[in-house]
DNA sequence: ATTTATCTTGACCGTTTGGTCAGGTTAAAA
DNA sequence: TTTTAACCTGACCAAACGGTCAAGATAAAT
C-alpha cells in the first residue's frame, strides 16, 4: 500500500495507531473491570485486543500507564454525568436528571463503574488525589446547593452527603452488581423495559424520600 | 510443655490448630478484600498472618480452598443479618430493622462486604450457585412479603426488587466505598456519631420514599 | 530509489506466583 | 520411656508474570 492510497501526511500510520490504541484500551477496560489492577494481566489484555503482548507495551509503556489512562477515561465520563447537576433551580428536576444520567451511565458503561469500584475498594491508591480535589470539590458544591434547598424549605432536612452516597451506591449497583441482578432475574440480564422501570422506581423513591414528591 | 499442662485429650494441639486457622483466615479476609481472588497472593496472606507460607498450605490445601472457606463465612454473616426481615407484621419496623442490621454489618465486617463485591463484580464465578439458590429464595420470599404489604395498602406501589437493590447498594456502600467516604469526610473515617446519623438518614429516606412515614 | 521513521513480534529475562516436600520439632498416646 | 501422629518450615519447582529487545516489515519522506 502506497502513501497515496491513504489520505496525505501519514494519515494511514495515524489511523493504525488510533485503531490499535482503541483496541487495547477496550480490552484493558474489560480486563481491569473483571480483575482490578493487580489481578489483571497484560497477556490477557493482549489476547482480547488480538495483538501480541509486546505490542501492548509498544503503545503503553507499562501496565500502570495503561491503567492510569483508563482511569482518566472513566473520570471524564463521570464528570460528564455530573454536569447534569448544574441547573439547580428546580430541586426535583435537577435530582431526577442527575439520577437518570447516572443510571444511564451504569447501563452504557458498566466496565468503567466496575473499575472505579475496584479502585476504591482497594483503597484508591491511584486516585485519592483526584477524589480529594476534583471530585470532593464537585460534591461539596452540590452539598451547598442541597443545603440551600433545605434552607428554602423546598425539601426535607436530610444529611446531603447521605443522600448523595445513596444516589452513588444505588445507580452504580446496576453496573457493579449486574451479574447478581441478572441471577435474581432468572439468569436474564435486565431488559430495556425492566431497566427503565427500575430507573423510574429509583427516582421516585429517592425524590419522595427527601420530600420532593 | 507436657500433655498434662494443657487440658486432656489433645486439647493443646486442637487449640494450636484453631489459633492458626483463625489467624490465617483473618489475614486472608483482609487480603482478598483488597485484591479479590486473583489479585491476592498466598505470600501476602502468610506475611500478615505471621506464619510461613508453607504453613498456610498446611492448613488450607489451595488458595481456592481458602477463598471458598472465607466466602462461606461471609455468606453465613449475610444470612444472619437477613433473618431480621422475619418479623413481617409491621412494614416500617421490619424494613427499619433490616436496613439497620445491614448498616451495622457493613460497619462491623467491611472486609466481608468487599470480598462479596469483588466476587460479584468479577461475575460470581464461585458463588453463582449459592446466589441462584439460597439468596434468590430468600429474596423472592421477601418480595412476596413486600407485595403483600402493597396489596394491603400499607405502603406505596414500588417494584420490590428495585427497593431491595437500593437497600443492598446503599448499606454495602458504607463498607465497600468507605475509603471514598473517608476522603470526602476530610480524610477522617466516619465517627460513630456520623455513622449513626448516616444510618438514620438512610432509614428515613427509604421509609418515606416507599410511603412508610 | 533510497532513506527514515514508525510499526510489529518471537524470543527472551529476571521476578513473582501457587504449590510441594523432605526433614525437623513438638505433643499426645502407649 | 518409647512410639506415633500432628505440626512446622526452609528450600525448592514449574508456570506465569511484567517488561525488554533485536531484527524484520511497512509506509512516509526525500
Amino acid at each position: 500500500m502506497t502513501a497515496r492510497k491513504s489520505g496525505q501526511n501519514g494519515a494511514h500510520k495515524a489511523a493504525i495507531r488510533q485503531e490499535n490504541e482503541a483496541q487495547i484500551l477496550a480490552a484493558a477496560e474489560l480486563v481491569f473491570a473483571d480483575y482490578g489492577f493487580k489481578g489483571a494481566t497484560t497477556a490477557r489484555i493482549a489476547e482480547i485486543a488480538k495483538v501480541p503482548k509486546a505490542n501492548v507495551h509498544y503503545y503503553f509503556s507499562t501496565k500502570e500507564a495503561l491503567y492510569r489512562r483508563i482511569m482518566e477515561d472513566v473520570c471524564d465520563h463521570w464528570l460528564q454525568a455530573a454536569s447534569t447537576f448544574d441547573n439547580s433551580t428546580n430541586p426535583a428536576e435537577t435530582l431526577r436528571g442527575y439520577i437518570e444520567a447516572k443510571m444511564d451511565l451504569s447501563r452504557a458503561r458498566p466496565h468503567g463503574s466496575r473499575i472505579w469500584a475496584h479502585e476504591i475498594i482497594r483503597g484508591a491508591k491511584f486516585s485519592s488525589d483526584y477524589i480529594s480535589t476534583t471530585v470532593k470539590s464537585w460534591l461539596d458544591s452540590r452539598v451547598v446547593v442541597i443545603n440551600r434547598w433545605i434552607a428554602e424549605g423546598k425539601m426535607d432536612k436530610v444529611e446531603p452527603y447521605s443522600l448523595m452516597y445513596m444516589i452513588f451506591a444505588t445507580t452504580q449497583h446496576y453496573a457493579d452488581f449486574s451479574r447478581q441482578i441478572e441471577i435474581f432475574n432468572n439468569n436474564n440480564p435486565l431488559s430495556d423495559e425492566q431497566f427503565t422501570d427500575a430507573k423510574e422506581n429509583v427516582v421516585r423513591i429517592i425524590l419522595k424520600g427527601v420530600g420532593l414528591a
